[in-house]
DNA sequence: ACAAAAGTGTTTTTTATACACCCATGC
DNA sequence: GCATGGGTGTATAAAAAACACTTTTGT
């Protein structure tokens, strides 16, 4: 344990209370997750760092808190500021707040302490419109070849792909990142492309999520190629109420 | 959404960057479960302020984190200043930064955000020493009777309720707070008194319990007045690694 | 005609739930 | 002996898992 209570001259709180209270930077940085069932793919959003640190290295999208914006605020800000999107699922990660995570605390004499509150996000894949800026790099990566991230960032994202499942299993947020109707196999191909292959046999998916009765066949047929069309469904808020707590089991 | 971007002369940090950033305090707050399985009751650890704000009410135990300090090293020593305990378990809880949470907030020009990150900690009550400094109350509540917190700390305790009956469901966090060897109907309790009586059956319990096999049977009886003794129980780290990560039933 | 994708049904195995009953002790 | 808590077993229902089969399209 770190325990170094050394006084900073300049330490803004020092002086008020007269112990040694560290002062915080907070940001604010998006695990931004998007599934391209087209593909099979699941893919994070990163941007290119144009400032030090970490100067030229990939990292999750983040932005320091603003007086009087609250967290929530802020990881909607950097949102739209890197993608345009209308359906999205968002919600606090976890903070990382260990000294010594940013270089920056390093440099500068202040002991300013830097802490980042993590946010996990799910969006839309096919609507997902990626805000370039002209010089900033900015793409989706697949999960499973990331590079080495700016910061703790990979740590983040090792943490926040954790979460997706967990969602995905325990919760209709799959739902808030289909389009309205939806063909059942798109449902499957979401869940297969987070959770992996061996999740569950289609059809036994089928009926189980049939049987839970929230999803309400709209009739309407979709052809894709060959094979037989497809009935699209539409997620049923109403009928899903009842299982709001409850654990949806879905693996 | 508030969004004021007033420019306080004295921000430490807009000056430096010319953004109107926040400059933050980072507090944490530690959501301490017990269970006293005697009484069955789930109780809480809450301490008295002396200080403003919310002179005079009850808040959970906090501190504001120390230069160097990481945010897990003050949630221990929070902890560790209020009680004496050897076997816990604890992990990040959640955390709360909007702005206007703290009204010290208002109060000082220098528009300086109180951010709190949360703790939830479960701790052996048998050995669970409070430490009691002759002027602040600290006393362990149980949690449907709690009285009316300082600042947003029952909301604070309803989400840790949530985590704390998840983490028993999804994980072996009993052990860690149940002696080295125990009944059967101990553990039973524990988990009776966090998930309510309806959870499950005594005897189903047991035998799901057992069937899973990291139970080691220590063949000591114990008798606890009337009735036939009990056998006491050993929780196998090793037998139990293969379950890690799967969803544990114990619903 | 036949491959491809959608959709239905059946069988087997496993797990959950309810509850009846035996066992060993204190009083 | 009987109340009390510990412990075992059984019967039924429900859910998970595996997989065979039918239907409807494009080519």
């Amino acid at each position: 344990m770190r325990r170094t209570f050394k006084k900073t001259a300049s330490s803004l709180t020092s002086s008020l209370t007269g112990e040694s209270l560290a002062d915080f930077r907070v940001g604010v940085d998006n695990a931004i997750f998007s599934v391209d069932t087209a593909q099979n793919r699941l893919l994070v959003l990163l941007v290119m760092r144009h400032e030090e640190p970490f100067l030229g290295q990939w990292s999750l999208p983040g932005t320091l808190v603003r007086q009087g914006e609250s967290l929530e605020d802020a990881a909607y800000r950097i949102l739209s500021e890197k993608i345009r999107v209308r359906n999205l699922y968002l919600e606090q990660l976890y903070t990382f707040g260990g000294p010594d995570r940013d270089p920056r605390e390093a440099e500068d004499s202040y002991g300013v302490r830097y802490l980042s509150v993590s946010y996990f996000a799910l969006v839309r894949f096919a609507e997902a419109e990626l805000i370039a800026d002209g010089v900033s790099g900015i793409a989706w990566y697949p999960l499973d070849q990331l590079p080495q991230l700016a910061f703790d960032h990979n740590k983040i994202l090792e943490y926040g792909h954790g979460r997706l499942k967990n969602k995905l299993e325990y919760s209709p947020v799959a739902f808030d990142v289909l389009p309205e109707v939806f063909t059942l196999s798109d449902l499957y191909q979401l869940y297969a492309t987070v959770l992996g292959e061996h999740f569950s046999d289609y059809s036994n998916f089928r009926s189980r999520l049939l049987k839970l009765g929230f999803l309400a066949d709209t009739k309407v047929k979709v052809s894709r190629g060959a094979g037989r069309p497809a009935s699209l469904y539409r997620f049923d808020a109403e009928a899903f109420a009842p299982f709001q707590d409850k654990p949806l089991v879905f693996i």
